[in-house]
DNA sequence: CGTTGTGTTGACTGCACTCAACAATTGTGG
DNA sequence: CCACAATTGTTGAGTGCAGTCAACACAACG
């Protein structure tokens, strides 16, 4: 069988084991078979349209995933962090690029060993499928914030998105590893909105900034009605 | 297990047996298990936010899956034809409504039975895994379609994308059973746009319009470029 | 401490949206 | 089968939200 995972969320995040070969979120990788490969800031790991040899998981740090235009125009699809894995897709080139923003610490495992195990042990399939599921409902839902929802209601629905934690709760303070630009490209805005919008977010007390990449998330409940595209009106 | 596949398109599209349980896609069914069902156009199958019982393969016909805000405003996140499959997500309750656009008729399987199969015979996993993972990449790619293009690269990209037949291969004429609002909504446009932008191919010579429905591809070469994001030059 | 990259703010523009009228097509009842 | 109504699609005029261009502020770094 091919396997063909992109990328996909972990539910947990916390292994800091050097070599987590042992079963995590129901994923029994093969042990022993990876190895620890680091990333500065702004380093690319996989190039979209690349052939694909290995497969990842993040043990620390930030990567940005996206597609881009002859132009230059770019779609950051999705930021994952320490827990999450991408790179696996058999049949295909890599659909999407891959490059570090913080320091990242990732391990690589070979495609052939992966593919090997699943074919060996096809229960392992189950949970790959869940996760590529839970992958593709991110990306529903960031088809409608994409398609149809403003710059405010777009800001405001990615803060609550990062703040969503691996538990299920939502954090008050939260820290931006991305640079706005990495924000414009993943809400499909420009800098200078996004900019303006975190400002306009300041000013009418939803949030706080502390520094350029830490937020207090001030007004939970509007900034959820705001992301829902419900009316803002004033408080 | 709980398995969770929101929507996949099938790679083939003509079974015609009214209950076909046989293998296809390498996804061997239950036979016997589902139940014919018809809708009519414009009649609601599922709606999101429902609690998932059902599983559902289409046998003729075409569907839209959107998801939607309080105030209107509808993301169309796929069109699924003959051969596709939906509605199987195990945790959580449906992500898109799902309607009929033209008369539909789909096999409903519920979804314990698929559930059952599948903890029988794990190896069923690992073709839906595949069929996820072929969902998720179109999801990113409509990503970059929605955060980074502009009207006519849309509507150009969406062309080519229904004109991509199941064998890879491209068409030249095809139908478009979905109305223009349906299109708008898809692509993350207004009716308007739309339609100014089909008048506009049609008198640049890059497609012909015959009825509101079926549409001829005249210069596939163009239509490529500009779907790619290359700039137009005269021709 | 200067240099460079990143972020903010302001002035103006433009692409797609809104509002509105009209045209074409589909559906329905006489 | 035709007349009418309802729905869907097209075209035009004007607007506005987010984009572009530009200047400035701030932080990070050697």
């Amino acid at each position: 069988m091919a396997t063909s995972l992109i990328a996909a969320k972990g539910n947990g995040g916390t292994s800091h084991r050097p070599h987590p070969g042992q079963p995590r979120d129901g994923l029994a990788w093969p042990a022993g078979l990876g190895i620890t490969v680091n990333a500065r800031p702004g380093q690319t790991i996989v190039i979209e349209g690349d052939p694909i040899d290995h497969f990842y998981r993040i043990l620390s740090g930030t990567v940005r995933l996206y597609k881009s235009i002859a132009d230059g125009r770019r779609q950051v699809i999705d930021f994952l962090n320490e827990g999450d894995v991408f790179g696996l897709t058999g049949l295909d080139r890599q659909p999407c690029s891959v490059e570090a923003i913080s320091s990242v610490t990732l391990i690589r495992y070979p495609r052939r060993s992966i593919e090997a195990a699943i074919e060996m042990q096809p229960e392992l399939a189950g949970p790959l499928f869940e996760l590529a599921c839970a992958e593709l409902r991110r990306a529903q839902r960031h088809m409608l914030l994409l398609g149809r929802k403003t710059a405010e209601e777009r800001i405001a629905s990615f803060l609550l998105e990062l703040a969503r934690g691996s538990d299920g709760g939502l954090r008050r303070t939260l820290r931006l590893p991305m640079s706005r630009l990495d924000i414009a490209d993943h809400l499909g805005l420009t800098i200078e909105t996004v900019s303006r919008t975190f400002t306009r977010f300041r000013r009418t007390g939803l949030i706080e900034l502390h520094g350029r990449h830490d937020v207090r998330l001030s007004r939970i409940d509007r900034l959820r009605a705001l992301a829902e595209g419900e009316i803002a009106d004033a408080a």
